[in-house]
DNA sequence: CCATTGTTTCCGTTATTTCTGAATAGAAGA
DNA sequence: TCTTCTATTCAGAAATAACGGAAACAATGG
């Protein structure tokens, strides 16, 4: 396959902001290739498109595959690996959510607990510290706890709500 | 000031935290010392309890100042600017997805508007990869209708609809 | 088995980012 | 005006991350 000048700048972009969030520049390309790709690619036309080496291709596609983000498929007559993405962008939005909470919500919030904890009864701690450690903690868990129930409602019932935005607020009142 | 165990805990973790989404680490950790401090510090001192230079606490909170999350104060008879954060975490939270949203996803917004454009009739874009196309930039348009409505209720009622979690998926039955 | 094809790992190189210390600029007070 | 205190800028050093190529490894088919 070869890039047409919009698929180059949708590819480029997207390695781009990869890197504003974390994510490695041929990680993000290699994604976003692969949402566009209508067919499984394998690593070694990967390598190709987007000029750059095999191994890194190899690499980054693990990375891909530990966040759940790429998946392995093969053809009839072809021994290669080749690989897919999700294609569902609200399946794609839950799976990085899913990973990034698992990868640095959950971590973050034991170690919150732990600084609760030994504040609670150090000397060195002033009590306003305490206070706001104890708050950042709450904060957090009311949000994991909203995120809990949210992905646990059917998918159509989520988009149906994001779809009345504001029209919720109706509930409050 | 003197930093406690739990506070150099709950600092040293902010700054990993950052790193992993694409804030660098001194900028994080000042956040984050700033986030517990009880009162407002001036840049002599951050660079004291954090151990790194003057130069680079200067360059630090120029960032967090473009990213509205570090305000300037002053305190009587004292020339030195001192600086302050936001400790209300909700606000903290629309800040930042405020300021992100206006500096990656509304640049993504126009590439994707551009990519759509310019694949419409390229014969070297296949059919099935302009439809991609059009969905990412249909989903996140979508997405960010709903964040100008969610922004736009007061905190309150923010607060409220996400303290009553799966609940509000009534509304849609 | 062996040859071939495909994949991964490893390590040195390169590129990028972050950080420091020195120099500079700017304010405030004497 | 001169001095002192504070803040910023900048060039190079240090640290980190990304990458490529070679070699090792694994699987398949003859």
């Amino acid at each position: 396959m070869e890039l047409s000048a919009s698929m180059e700048r949708f590819v480029l972009h997207w390695g781009e902001m990869g890197t504003r969030w974390g994510v490695n520049r041929s990680v993000a390309q290699i994604h976003a290739l692969l949402y566009l790709s209508p067919n499984p690619l394998p690593a070694e036309e990967i390598a190709e498109i987007l000029g750059i080496a095999r191994s890194n291709v190899s690499t980054s596609l693990k990375e891909l595959q530990s966040w759940k983000l790429v998946r392995l498929s093969h053809a009839l007559g072809d021994r290669r690996d080749h690989f897919t993405t999700e294609t569902d962008l609200w399946q794609l939005l839950l799976t990085i959510v899913e990973e990034r909470k698992q990868r640095e919500i959950d971590p973050t919030l034991a170690v919150l607990r732990q600084c609760v904890d030994e504040a609670e009864d150090d000397p060195h701690t002033p009590k306003e510290v305490k206070r706001r450690m104890t708050r950042m903690l709450d904060f957090m868990e009311t949000l994991t706890t909203w995120y809990r129930q949210m992905v646990r409602l059917p998918k159509g019932t989520l988009v149906a709500l994001m779809k009345m935005g504001g029209k919720v607020a109706k509930l409050v009142s």
